[in-house]
RNA sequence: GGCCCAUUCGUCUAACGGUUAGGACAUGCGGUUUUCAUCCGUAAAAUAGGAGUUCGAUUCUCCUAUGGGCUACCA
């Protein structure tokens, strides 16, 4: 059973934060491994030393933890297939490359970099923009199929410096079966000899891999659209060491909300929504806006991103976790890229910002206020003040008058409705409503209609004048609702308090 | 430039040869509301173009166009 189960990795290179396409390439591999009762598991890919971003890999753990979507075995978190930081599996791969060369699949290739570049550059000066170290390159380039074997050893003795090249074949269609796409066929003369093994000792991503995912026993492989090219490559190398290939899928990118291109870290304050699920601080002091700290719950962006590439296949679009880990599958994921849409975010923010109970709400306002009210208090605020917040900040922004007197008054209200004759109204309605035994919503409307009758006013010139004494506002919840919830006393402190305010202005 | 992948309303997508081409977000207009938000109703909005295959193409094939990805001793 162990060795049909599905194992699923999520490979991160730790060159800076994971941005929301790296977060969806994760969590898909989560779904399909919790949906097969199978294993997610995280692999470091840190095979370039020269782009190590310290704190990079700890930020990919808290996201993913803040997302609900951890993985069973990974750095820190154990596991049998460890270690899953591949520069600490450094010694690993030397071996697989030799048995490579002893195959002559692979090749000794001894051209510095500088060498390589000047050959395109001059390539391209004689129009052939495409210059390529491939199978028919290879002969006039300095390597181990070129050179005698004695030059190829005296080099190596010499201990010049080399790096291992995989050899690919001459015109051989590689076909694969990706189950998102369907069938890719590449030719191999399209491909160039991809260096598997660099000069500093450490293995290519190509190697590693390859390695790595048969090692770990990774029966499907998930992952973003720009890998598609390299899949042939990928499928030769399983085969040139005879192990089982695993399953590819290659998913759709995240593109863009306005224009071309793929999502990047600078589209997010360009156009103001964030592109990493949580806040990054870059080595030059820059901070890149978060998901969470914008103040998204992390359902609404994981239900999110979910249905951007995929969908259930019915009009369903409210998920939770554990109902898109029971629906998911990848034959239902999208071929094509898909622009990412800020409206249709907030709008699931909006949505599970509703779904929360009110308690739960009070207590994550509480540690923005940093516990300056009861959570029994704020549960009443968040009540009163939900059905028009997406985020709950909001609901202290719009809502803060619930447990603090205002002391500002909306300009444009005051103006519009503040009249001569409104301070002597206000006054009598407040007479009134101290009178009121039996302080609830029902009685003040009541007693409300009925102040109104015997004035013969409409409610449009009273309640606005009420609203504003005691809210400040011009807008809000039922303002018989926000009576209940202040009391009486209060009620009509703020009457004139209100007024005196107005007065001084 | 070369190779690969893709293409349904503005956006995310449904329809796996036969539908008045459906839903959601956004937008417009109504209704509800003291107001704002919510909520309800409603409208407008798409199969990139051209050939085929077929009794019949959004759906299959080819061409073109467009978009995207890759083209490093990066991943």
């Amino acid at each position: 059973m162990s060795n049909t189960s599905v194992r699923v990795r999520f490979a991160p290179s730790p060159t800076g934060p994971l941005h929301m396409g790296g977060v969806r390439t994760a969590l898909y591999n989560y779904l399909f491994a919790k949906k097969h009762n199978g294993t997610f598991l995280i692999r470091i890919e840190d095979t370039d030393q020269t782009r190590f971003v310290p704190g990079a890999q700890d930020y990919i753990m808290d996201a993913m933890k803040w997302c609900g979507i951890m993985p069973t075995e990974g750095p820190g978190l154990g596991g049998d297939f460890g270690p899953y930081i591949q520069s600490e599996r450094k010694e690993m791969y030397r071996p697989y490359a030799d048995e490579l060369i002893k195959n002559e699949k692979a090749y000794y290739a001894f051209d510095s970099s500088e060498e390589l570049t000047q050959m395109r550059e001059q390539a391209l000066k004689m129009g052939m923009p495409n210059w390529q170290y491939n199978n028919v390159t290879r002969a006039s380039m300095q390597n181990s199929v070129s050179l005698s074997s004695d030059e190829v050893q005296k080099r190596l003795d010499n201990g010049d410096p080399y790096v291992i090249r995989m050899k690919m074949p001459r015109n051989v269609d590689v076909r694969f079966e990706d189950e998102i796409r369907g069938w890719v066929v590449v030719n191999t003369n399209n491909v160039d000899d991809k260096v598997l093994f660099k000069s500093d000792g450490m293995p290519t991503y190509h190697l590693a891999n390859i390695v790595d995912d048969h090692l770990m026993e990774i029966t499907h492989v998930i992952r973003g659209e720009e890998w598609l090219p390299s899949a042939p490559l990928h499928v030769l190398l399983y085969e040139a060491f005879g192990w089982d290939a695993p399953k590819f899928a290659h998913l759709p990118l995240l593109l863009k909300p306005d224009g071309n291109g793929k999502l990047s870290k600078r589209d997010g304050d360009r156009l103001g929504f964030p592109v990493f699920p949580t806040d990054w601080r870059s080595e030059d002091g820059e901070i890149f806006t978060g998901y969470r700290e914008k103040g998204y719950l992390p359902e609404a962006f994981i239900n999110m991103l979910a249905f951007l590439g995929w969908n259930p296949g019915t009009t369903k679009e409210l998920f939770s976790l554990d109902e898109l880990v029971e629906a998911f599958s990848l034959d239902r994921v999208a071929k094509a890229g898909a622009k990412f849409d800020p409206d249709k975010t907030k709008w699931f923010q909006q949505q599970y910002l509703r779904g929360t109970d009110n308690v739960t709400l009070a207590e994550k306002l509480s540690v923005v206020l940093e516990n300056k009210y009861s959570i029994d208090k704020l549960t009443s605020v968040c009540g009163l003040m939900k059905e028009r917040a997406t985020f709950v900040e909001d609901i202290w922004t719009e809502g803060s008058f619930l447990l603090e007197r205002p002391s500002e008054f909306d300009e444009q209200t005051v103006n519009k409705k503040w009249k001569d004759e409104s301070e002597a109204l206000m006054l009598e309605w407040s007479a009134v409503l101290n009178t009121v035994a039996n302080f609830n919503t029902e009685t003040i409307e009541a007693t409300f209609k009925s102040f109104l009758a015997e004035k013969e006013l409409g409610i449009g010139v009273v309640l606005p004048l009420f609203r504003l004494l005691l809210t400040g506002k011009g807008m809000g919840p039922s303002m018989f609702d926000i009576s209940e919830f202040l009391g009486k006393e209060e009620c009509v402190e703020r009457i004139s308090a209100g007024i005196s305010s107005l007065k001084k202005v």
